[in-house]
RNA sequence: GGAUAGGUGGCAGAGCGGUUGAAUGCACCGGUCUUGAAAACCGGCGAUCCUUCGCGGGAUCCGUGGGUUCGAAUCCCACCCUAUCCGCCA
């Protein structure tokens, strides 16, 4: 198989990483307490094959002591030459006795770097290991629900879905989208438009105002490095879209704000006294879905574009599981605000994202499927995307350490849209604006036909 | 697209091919002085990996990769990135 130009830089970005940072899970932890991280990933259904890394380990403790010795000789020698030519003695049996090191010390040097690149390519596919609060479980079907809030409304009319409320309003249009792009791309129009944004500005006001976090605006196109640095890359190319670049290299469309906004912190080393940092970003989000041709084709539920607006926070690891508590409440809220029923549920330890250490997803009811959905996705990461991206803070002993990093949706805009439509509908075929919405659409109380 | 300049420690900024992992300043930590603080003075202060129970010892890292050399931050080549100016453009 050919490799791509940019599959190739990943490549040897990646054995760059492994010989700064040595993995993604830390390889420390995988050396000494191999069975735990064993145990650890079995609950998320990935074997560890520890006798291979051992093996491996093995290899590379031998080659590595061995290949230091020579270039400590090496060194020693060299600089033995540089004093005996300093007090204009003669070097050339110094210079013989090292000529001799140099076959030897290349091929162990070059025989290392290929192990540490094998040794890579195995650290690199193991995911995050789960907190120990997850519960176990092999598939969604084990995933645990933590709260209700809220009654769904009582209908006494037939209940459309949002795709037929848009339609009824004129407001909602997949067909002249379809003509334009494809399928998986929505228009809306009017009243519709203005409470799509409606939406997205209170998300954002509140989660300044009431909240604390910091507004920002970030590009959406990527470098590679960033999407290895929150983990999409390179485990999960497919579910990007990627633009060409003249240079012959690429930028990627982010799939969540949450790469930019992490990426922020990327390569730095921070201040015990920055942290936390509180972000809240509203982007476009753009995904390949890939592998999900046959489901959700109906309605603006599963699109190649959508706006989301994102909370991202970097905490300390003290602080980093009440950080999570915290940054879902905050998602919580703007539900709550729009009085639309939902749950929330812990992931369990086989449904969890590559990335994360534990997950929270909240559920919108909506009426016209009878079931609650996927709205927001809340996640600490623990240090596992900090170490890809090498982002460190100065603890307070003065040593420096690894950030957490944390994200969750505020909520998806595109979704939230649709819980509206379904849940205000009413029986002439208008939907009713919540009422914390209303000061953001001048006062209108409701979408007419 | 064209033309320059530059990428060195948390930051700024030195660095004739040879005891340079790197001067100096700032920041930071400890101490002296002070009623306290500031100033001044003294001392300390990079990361990662290997080895050791520990003390310690060793290796690698000056944008990235490769080359020259007994020896490279320093010389050569390629690439990446950043800044500035010109052109074009929302």
């Amino acid at each position: 198989m050919r490799m791509l130009p940019g599959q190739l830089r990943m490549r040897v970005l990646i054995a760059f990483r492994f010989l700064r940072t040595l993995s993604m899970l830390d390889i420390q932890l995988l050396r000494n307490q191999m069975p735990l991280v064993a145990e650890s990933l079995a609950k998320r259904g990935m074997r560890l094959d520890v006798s291979a890394f051992e093996t491996l380990e093995e290899e590379r403790k031998q080659l590595q002591t061995r290949t230091q010795e020579l270039q400590a000789r090496r060194n020693a020698l060299s600089k033995q030459i540089g004093m005996l030519k300093g007090k204009g003695e003669d070097a050339s049996a110094v210079m013989a006795e090292v000529g001799g090191i140099g076959d030897e010390l290349k091929a162990n040097e070059q025989a290392l770097s290929a192990l540490l690149e094998r040794i890579n390519g195995f650290v690199a596919a193991l995911p995050n290991l789960p907190h120990e609060s997850v519960p176990e479980g092999a598939d969604e079907s084990a995933n645990v629900e933590v709260l209700k809030w809220g009654t769904p409304r009582e209908f006494d009319f037939e209940v459309n879905d949002h795709v037929d409320v848009g339609a009824r309003l004129g407001l909602l249009d997949f067909e002249t989208a379809a003509k334009i792009s494809g399928a998986r791309f929505t228009i809306t129009r009017g009243g519709l438009a203005r409470l799509h944004r409606a939406l997205a500005q209170f998300m954002l006001d509140t989660h300044v105002r009431e909240h604390g976090y910091t507004e920002v605006t970030v590009p959406f196109l990527v470098n590679p490095a960033s999407m290895y640095g929150t983990g999409q890359l390179p485990k999960f190319e497919e579910d990007l879209f990627a633009v060409p670049k003249a240079d012959g290299g690429r930028f990627y469309l982010i799939p969540t704000a949450e790469v930019p906004v992490t990426n922020m912190v990327r390569d730095e080393l921070l201040a015990a006294d920055a942290l936390p940092l509180k972000f809240v970003c509203h982007t476009p989000c753009f995904r390949s879905e890939a592998g999900s041709y046959g489901r959700d084709t109906r309605g603006m539920i599963r699109q190649h574009q959508f706006e989301k607006v994102e909370l991202v926070r970097v905490e300390t690891p003290e602080r980093s599981w009440d950080a999570l508590e915290e940054l879902c409440s905050h998602a919580e809220a703007i539900l709550q605000k729009l009085d639309l029923p939902y749950r929330k549920i812990v992931l369990c330890t086989g449904d969890m994202g590559f990335s994360a250490a534990k997950t929270y997803d909240l559920e919108v009811w909506l009426p016209a499927q009878n079931t609650y959905r996927e709205i927001s996705s809340c996640s600490n990461t623990g240090a596992f995307q900090a170490r890809r991206m090498q982002a460190r803070f100065k603890n307070p002993q003065g040593k420096n350490e690894f950030v957490h990093t944390l994200n969750g949706s505020g909520l998806a805009v595109g979704r939230t849209l649709v819980a509206v439509l379904e849940n205000y509908q009413q029986a002439d075929g208008s939907v009713s604006i919540p009422k914390a919405l209303q000061p953001y659409m001048g006062g209108l109380e409701v979408l007419v036909p």
